[in-house]
RNA sequence: GCCGGCGUGGCGCAAAUGGCAGCGCACUCGACUUGUAAUCGAGUGGUUGGGGGUUCGAGUCCCCCCGCCGGCUCCA
């Protein structure tokens, strides 16, 4: 009998003669928690039958790549019971995603929750079953006979190879490399209950799947186009246990406990009145509290780094929108005009031609006419401007979201002009302010990313593409920092970094922005007069460090699931008083603190006083005060801080220093 | 913009099949004066998102609009 080598990889690489025939699975018998293989370098079935000079190394169910195949075996289980349970159903794509899956249905009616209520009983069932996925390859034709009643499958049949990624994301699970293969999934009695045009590979079993749970539905264009039509996607999650899945939910819940949106209306933070429009906000005062702060913070940092500050009123005539493009190229975006100033005789004939206006939608075409507005030397570059500027952007109405996408938004925006030779080191430097402040407020775990040059869409020279690009690259480099590149994904004026920032549990946000602009230099004419008289284009960038105020709020306030550091918490101190009588020993406190600019209150309501620590507990205060007979009697005060401990008899003093201390310091306490 | 779900005092929620709009918190008033997460009592507050329709009767059923939620698309 013949018989192949290959090299077992694992805790000890061993070589092994086995006969012609075995199947990774055979292989790796004795380890229970081998749910695939990966041969000479691929990912594939168990059932995978081995060569001669394969190296063969178990997957398990909790290694990322196990992960994906659970998640997208689990996929196939749900396609499976959603066309038994509802036969007109077409198939559609069905790949892992980050925590789970999802699979994409032309259906005649869009799924009720009741629907994955019933879909997903099915899928137990069908787990329970352990059905086997055999994999089998077929040729284009055979498939095709198969596949007959399965529009879309056959369209990506038509797609396969290089292209099938482009076409869909996700698409290339289906139709993968140079083959076309068909999972068939079998009964234990060896009959086919069920089969889907996949590349695979795929668990060994339905029973493999240890936990999963249907999240929602909702639609999905066909090949992520909005010109195709509309198929119901169906997300869902699954885990190697049901631990993993009770922890995978409880992070969900976690996360809508911090959504800005529900602490906002909790601590009386902002609001979105209907009568004021879609995605634009109100702060009340302990938002506007905790906004100021950041602002003030803000201003006093670009005050020291050089910045200076400038105004610009919030609509403009048209032809500057013209000049900068951003009609050309972004007009969907924006406000519609205000047609103003047309006059008409009697008889409706024009005598005065109106003029239209728009809301901004940016704040850089004012910054260049306060450039513009006089000549400008070489040494007064690199001239930083820096607005808090607002910002009105039409957004679509299905995108709009609490603060972080909206209709009208604050930018922290600044562009900085400066001669070529001067770019590189501000760019080092900008990035190095910029990390430096967004630590300031907290965040602290970044990665950057790289967006370069779409081929499709940009303006200026290659050359000066490739040099600047290079420039950001350099610095985000010297940053220390990871990066990642995004090609493609710069704006067409010009490349970007953009500072990635994970939150206290995880999660990412893009923040700051550093992006070098060509265009609107060329366009507004801009130059300045360098050292030998010669008239030279200033090189543009733009910048912005919160992304948007707004925005940057509602990420703060997930972040620290709005329990700020007492520097940006709107109350920063509330005196709660054991009896009235200690009232007026706590007033005192109160007004030297805030002599010191201590935003402080003396709860004197007629709540008895646990209700009143409880109240400041739910506001997320970070300093209670408590004062009784004792403390007012030794000149003191009680602390009670956020997580329920104490710190009692305080001489008042030092309860000050200590406040002011972690004010100034900007710790979390 | 597209698909689906949802919209009841400030907030969180009730109100079988169409049949008296209710509860808790918050708020106001009164009593109580208390050492680390809810004292007791009374009271105010709603054109059930808006408009139209069906019906003897609509929070509930139908249509249009507005808004929110989840996705898709978009995101300078």
């Amino acid at each position: 009998m013949s018989e192949v080598r290959v090299v077992l990889v694992g805790a000890q690489p061993a070589q092994r003669s086995v006969p012609t025939g075995t199947t990774a699975g055979d292989l790796l018998a004795e380890d229970r928690t081998a749910v695939l293989a990966r041969v000479s370098g691929t990912l594939r079935d168990l059932t995978h039958e081995l060569a001669d000079g394969d190296v063969v190394e178990p997957v398990t169910l909790d290694s990322p790549d196990g992960l994906a195949v659970l998640r997208h075996s689990t996929a196939h289980v749900m396609a499976q019971a959603v066309q038994e349970l509802f036969p007109q159903a077409r198939l559609g794509i069905g790949p892992p995603i980050t925590d789970g899956f999802y699979y994409d249905f032309d259906v005649p009616e869009p799924f009720r929750p009741e629907d994955l209520e019933r879909i997903e009983k099915r899928m137990r069932e069908l787990v329970k079953e352990g059905q086997s996925f055999a994999r089998r390859v077929v040729s284009d034709e055979q498939a095709r006979a198969e596949l007959a009643d399965e529009p879309y499958k056959l369209e990506l049949i038509g797609l396969k190879g290089p292209g099938a990624e482009a076409a869909a994301e996700g698409a290339s699970v289906e139709v993968g490399g140079g083959e076309l293969t068909i999972y068939d999934n079998t009964r234990r009695d060896g009959s086919l209950a069920w089969k889907d045009l996949c590349r695979g590979p795929h668990l060994p079993s339905t029973r493999h799947i240890p936990a999963f749970q249907l999240m929602r539905s909702a639609a999905a264009y066909w090949r992520g186009s909005e010109h195709n039509p509309q198929l119901q996607r169906i997300y869902g999650t699954a885990w190697p246990s049901r631990d993993e899945l009770k922890a995978h939910q409880a992070r969900l819940a976690e996360a809508a406990r911090r959504d800005h949106r529900r602490l906002g209306a909790e601590l009386d933070l902002f609001s979105f009145p209907d009568e004021i429009g879609s995605g634009l906000a109100v702060f009340h005062p302990k938002g506007g509290a905790l906004r100021k702060t950041m602002e003030d913070y803000s201003r006093a940092r670009h005050e020291a780094a050089g910045y200076e500050f400038v105004y610009s009123p919030h609509i403009s005539k048209s032809a500057l929108f013209e000049v900068s493009g951003h009609l050309d190229w972004y007009a969907e975006g924006m406000y519609p005009a205000m047609h103003l100033d047309e006059e008409r005789d009697a008889a409706g004939t024009l005598r005065r031609a109106g003029q239209d206006y728009y809301l901004k939608p940016m704040n850089c075409p004012f910054h260049i006419l306060i450039y513009r507005a006089r000549g400008r030397s070489y040494r007064e570059l690199p001239l930083r401007l820096f607005e808090f500027g607002s910002v009105y952007r039409y957004e679509k109405s299905g995108v709009v979201h609490g603060l972080t996408r909206v209709r009208g938004m604050t930018q922290d925006d600044a562009h900085i002009f400066c001669a070529k030779e001067q770019m590189a080191a501000e760019l080092a430097s900008l990035l190095r302010f910029v990390l430096d402040l967004l630590r300031d407020y907290g965040l602290d775990d970044f990665y950057l990313e790289l967006s370069t040059k779409d081929p499709e869409k940009f303006v200026g020279t290659e050359q000066a593409w490739e040099e600047a690009t290079q420039t950001l690259r350099a610095a985000a480099e010297a940053s220390g920092l990871e990066l990642v590149p995004d090609p493609g994904g710069a704006a067409f004026y010009g490349p970007k970094i953009s500072v990635q920032a994970r939150d206290a549990i995880g999660r990412t946000w893009q923040m700051s922005t550093i992006q070098l602009d060509f265009n609107l230099p060329e366009r507004f004419d801009l130059t300045y007069t360098a050292p030998d008289g010669s008239r030279q284009r200033p090189v543009m960038i733009h910048r912005a460090l919160f992304g948007s105020v707004e925005r940057f709020i509602g990420v703060l306030t997930e972040h620290y699931a709005g329990a700020f550091p007492a520097w940006l918490a709107p109350v920063q101190v509330v005196g709660i008083p054991v009896a009235d009588s200690h009232v007026e020993h706590l007033q005192r406190v109160a007004a030297s603190l805030r002599e010191h600019g201590v935003r402080v209150e003396v709860d004197t309501s007629d709540d008895r006083m646990q209700k009143k620590i409880r109240t400041a507990q739910k506001q997320k205060v970070p300093f209670m005060l408590i004062a009784g007979d004792e403390d007012v009697s030794k000149g003191a005060v009680s602390f009670r801080f956020r997580d329920g401990t104490q710190d009692n008899g305080v001489p008042v003093q030092q309860a000050l220093d200590r406040i002011l201390e972690a004010i100034a310091t900007r710790v979390q306490v």
